[in-house]
DNA sequence: TGGTTATTGGTAATCATTATCAATTAGACT
DNA sequence: AGTCTAATTGATAATGATTACCAATAACCA
């Protein structure tokens, strides 16, 4: 089932805009945010405006073409949509793919011991990645520049 | 090591709106958001500001005596500065505290098996809690309600 | 090739957070 | 207890991100 049969199927058109924002999240993996999609959308379509890529984005979201997720800096888009975990480089702020470990073991034992109902559940590691390993440490970013930059998309 | 000594030893004040929006955090295991704080603030102090209570929960988060975490709905505080894990209710988005699993197992193998450095990890279960279970689904919160209201505090 | 209607671009509105600044006051030291 | 000094406050403006609105456009179906 392509993308646009998803959408069809649901009464969505694929448009040009839409078309071209599913393909820049889905081709890469840095998680990006609304402001960064938008940037790399305006390469192609330089007349697009900031409001439908976020219109879309969140509409993708909806039809689970794409996800959403909240990082420490605000909202990100991921065209993965396999089961994943992230690893958020505190150093650079660049947040990697790491395969997800077996859910099973830890659905059940959060089940049986509790009264809550587990669906899911999301990891989230914090640490070094293997750039900044290698290199000096930069001086941290600034709140306001970490939620406006980011240091994982030049 | 009480938190009017760890503000003063660094050269911080421990002034009455300081000191009710520690309390105020500390008193409840909701984890509320900056808006909530600051309702729950003026109660005892009608006269505060909101920018003294965001500026208060940063700075009181950033010495440590409570932690900021960012949900899907935006950002929260915890007084609980133990090491714990956290349950999302999709349901009524309320967000409980459930028991951290020992860490070090996980850290060795993530470390092991990639080049990333692990600091720490977070985990977010996700799914319905005990009261929502025995009761008949409420229709969903829009976006704009979860971001502003949650029902996790009345 | 039309006709319907989802979608778009442009822009205003909303929301959360941060910045600014004169007035206040906690805490240290007489 | 009174004085001093700098941290802090309340009020408000500014900022950044997201959402709402609406007339114009264009995707898709017959
Ligand atoms: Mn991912
Ligand atoms: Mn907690
Ligand atoms: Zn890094
Ligand atoms: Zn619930």
């Amino acid at each position: 089932m392509t993308a646009a049969d998803t959408l069809r199927s649901r009464g969505l058109r694929l448009t040009r805009p839409r078309r071209i924002i599913l393909d820049v999240v889905r081709s890469t993996d840095t998680h990006p945010t609304a402001a960064s999609v938008y940037r790399r959308v305006r390469r192609k379509l330089p007349r697009v405006s900031l409001a439908t890529v976020h219109r879309n984005l969140r509409q993708l979201a909806t039809q689970g073409l794409l996800v959403e997720r909240s990082a420490a800096d605000g909202m990100r888009f991921d065209g993965n949509t396999g089961v994943h975990d992230h690893f958020t480089c505190v150093a650079c702020g660049r947040i990697y793919d790491v395969p997800a470990r077996p859910r099973s073991a830890v659905r059940r034992r959060m089940a049986s011991s509790t009264a809550f109902e587990v669906f899911d559940y999301r990891m989230e590691f914090y640490g070094r990645c293997g750039a900044c390993r290698r290199r000096r440490t930069r001086s941290p970013l600034t709140r306001h520049q970490r939620r406006t930059y980011g240091r994982q998309e030049p």
